[in-house]
Formats: structure tokens, sequence, C-alpha cells
DNA sequence: TCAAAAGTGTTCACCGTACACCCATGG
DNA sequence: CCATGGGTGTACGGTGAACACTTTTGA
């Protein structure tokens, strides 16, 4: 059992944020990084981080840790897990626990992100990171492809409407694996969880490609008839 | 980034120990639960926690934990997740990891666990727990459901030679699903990680079973090739 | 009219599932 | 000899994977 509630275990802890967007252009998967702006390691990229305070939880402080670089909320979060080496932070007894997040590459505060000297990086060039970070980008990624095979969880990184080579494009990235257009395109539909619209997009190509939704409700109305979303 | 590294954000931080094993008698996943001896909530039943010491990382203070509640070392065991809701011990601001742990039932110290006011409860017929710990254990229920589809932790909560039948029943405990033995069979054969051997269990039957091993080299070969092992 | 991307169907192999009977043994 | 659990094979449907040609349109 506990022993006793005493004061002098107490740790600081640290959440940490791997904070994930697509880069259409590149076809990419990227991480936005911070340049860190105190020792040690003062310079050194670094995942985006702060302290949790004494009246918040956990999810409150990466919500907040994510706002403050990106001034985005209402953001797709999870706990990945706590890292805790006795001398993973060199100056303090440290926990930190890692949350990665999806974002739309295109919506994040440009100007907020350049204050904190961050930048955003291919997840296949990504420097070297202080601490720990490298171990929960790598957790980060594993998480997330595995999330992404069996939760609609793409969607997050895509604008509201998009093209299903977009998709497509995410996918591989995300796997980093080639797909066969007929194959995706039949998959998704069989799962009958976007809306196809009436519009086109016409930058990629002459002919144009006609934009999708994810309809949130039907996916919701699905699963609650024990549908089961499955990517892979 | 880190605003500075200040004392008065410290917090608590404990593990709690979700720790399973497999009543082969009466064919269910049982958890193993304590009498709480200390306020608040003396007398409730409640996870086997402990705090975190200073020198000591989360998962030498879970290995610690069980040790001490059941005598017993190297045992498969994985953190669940942080649990941080800032009211969720009425005593103080800390936070608890869960931790769940696999054991086979006829190992542990009896005698320890008994110091302890500890017993086993089937999942199934659980009873409340203090704080959120029912919430751990749901969480790690699920994990254990995901993880055995995809991984030979089964094989941990049994004894180290054991039937078919046995470990079928073990999958359905888990699963709280009946499974057809033929193909049951089937596909354990086909993931070819066991080892029949030449004994026989007369136990159960007058025929007698077979008696399996799990050959962890044989499953690690398997796994540098690229093998998948998915039970479901 | 041509270049560039979009869109669309079929075949085949494999896997999961359903299902029922004989076998070996101890009492 | 019989009751009890152990052990085994087949047929079918569904899903994933491979694969190539036609369509649209702006320049």
């Amino acid at each position: 059992m506990r022993n006793y509630y005493g004061a002098e275990n107490k740790v600081l802890v640290a959440v940490d944020c791997i904070i994930f967007g697509f880069d259409q252009q590149e076809e990419e998967l990227k991480l936005l990084l911070v340049k860190r702006d105190i020792p040690p390691e003062l310079g050194k990229w670094s995942l985006m981080g702060g302290f949790m305070l004494h009246d918040e939880t956990l999810d409150d402080a990466a919500i907040r840790v994510l706002y403050d670089l990106t001034g985005l909320r209402n953001i797709y979060m999870e706990q990945l897990r706590v890292f805790s080496k006795v001398d993973r932070d060199p100056v303090a007894r440290t926990l930190s626990v890692a949350y990665f997040a999806l974002i739309n590459i295109e919506d994040h505060d440009k100007d907020l992100i350049q204050s904190y000297g961050a930048k955003w990086f291919s997840i296949n060039r990504k420097p070297n990171l202080i601490f720990d970070h490298n171990l929960m980008v790598e957790g980060a990624i594993r998480r997330l492809r595995r999330r992404a095979a069996s939760n609609p969880i793409g969607f997050e990184l895509l604008p509201e409407k998009f093209t299903m080579r977009q998709l497509q494009k995410l996918y591989e990235a995300i796997y980093s694996e080639e797909l066969d257009k007929r194959n995706f395109n039949k998959k998704i539909n069989s799962l009958d969880v976007l809306e196809k619209l009436d519009e086109k997009d016409k930058t990629s190509s002459r002919k144009g490609s006609f934009l999708y939704r994810f309809n949130q409700e039907k996916y919701l109305r699905k699963m609650d008839d024990g549908f089961v979303f499955k990517m892979k």
C-alpha cells in the first residue's frame, strides 16, 4: 500500500507535444519543433513542452502548450506515455508525459510559431532532439500508424474538403508505402463515412477531382451499430 | 517552452498495478485487489499501489510494488497511462500511473498477499474500487484484449506447460466469447510458436490431452523474419 | 491534339467461419 | 462397455491484392 503522503518524493511533471502536420506540396508528414531557449541544451531542437501546473490536468497542460505555440484549440490529442528515466533531464528530476497532436498544417498561427523559433521538419529528415525526445517521436509515429489503421483520424490532418488523391497521399505518408488507387478508392467508399461533394478541385489536374468531406454523424451512427473502421 | 524549473508545481506520483491472473478452475480472468489500510477510504478495495521514489523510474516503482505484494519478479508489465484529475486523490495532488501485470496465478506468495488483505476477484464480479481505479481496470482490460490479439502475451497467464484446451479457455475468458476448438487449434498450429510435448495432462479427461510449451526462440526468429502474430 | 491526372472492374488467392464425427481411456 | 473430453477436415463466402484502360480538359 501507499506508505504515506510525504513531500520528499514530489517531482516536476512536464508535457511534451509531438505535433504532426501533413504537407500537401511535399506529400510528407511533418513535425513541429522548437529551438530551446533556456539551458540546458539551449539552441538545440526540441519538442514543445511545459510544466503541468498544480491546478490543471495533464490534458489541460498539453492543450495549453499546443495553444501557446499554434493558437489552435479543439485539436485531436492523445496521451502517449510517461518518460521517467531518473536522469532524463539533467537539471532536476522531471517526468515528462508525451502527447501527440494532429493539426491541419494550414491552420496554425505562422507568426506565433516563428516567435518561438519553431519549424516544420519532415519526419524523415528531423534533426536530433534533446533528452529523450527522439524516443517520444518514434513512439508517436508508431502510435499514429496504429491509430490511423483503426480510427478515422487521418482526416484531422487534412482541410475540411479534400480529394481522394490527397487522402491517399496522406495514408501513403503515414505508412511510408505506396497504395493502389483503385483499391484505395474501393476501400474508402466501402467504409461509407465520406460525402462526395459537387465541387471539384482543379488545382492538380485539368480534369479536376471531386472533393469529399468526412461525415462525423454518419461515422458515429455506424459506430453505434457496431461498425469497425479498418483501413489496414 | 518550459518557463522555469520552479518547485511550486511539484506533485506526488504514484503507480497502481492492475494484476491479472487466470483461474483455471473457474475459467475466469481475475484481478488481485487489496484492502486499503490507510485513510482516506480505509477498508475499501483498491489496486495495489505506491509512490514513485526520487531515485527510481516508474517501471522500477511498478516492479517494486508488484514484488512487495506477490514476491514475483520478471513479470510482464506494461504502462497503461497516467491519471491526472486534479481532485482524484482527496488528500494531495497526486498523479497515478497505471501499470498492468500478467502473472501465473499459481506462482505468487499466498501468505504475502494475505498479509496485505489482498484477494482475487473475477473481472466480472469485482467490487467498486476507490478513486479512479475502476477506470484504470476498464482501460487495462481493453488494453489486454488488444495486446492478446497481436502479441503472444496470453502465455504469461498460464503455467509453462499447458493444454490447447487451457489456452483456448484463457482466450475465451479474455474476450468473453466462446471459440470453436477446431478453428482455435488450426489457428494456433498455423502460428507455429508452440512445441508439442510428449507428455499428456490426464487431470481433465480419461484420454488425456497433450501438453504444449511456448517456444520463445522460435517466436523471436519468426519475428525477425517479419512474422506478424495475429490471434484475432 | 496531346499531356496529365482522374476514374473505374475483374480475377484470384487466402483466411476466417461454420459445422459433426470418431478416438482413447479409466472406471 | 460406456461416458467424457480430445482430436481432426471440409466447404463457403468475404476480403485484400494485383493489374490496365478510358475519360476529361486546358493549353
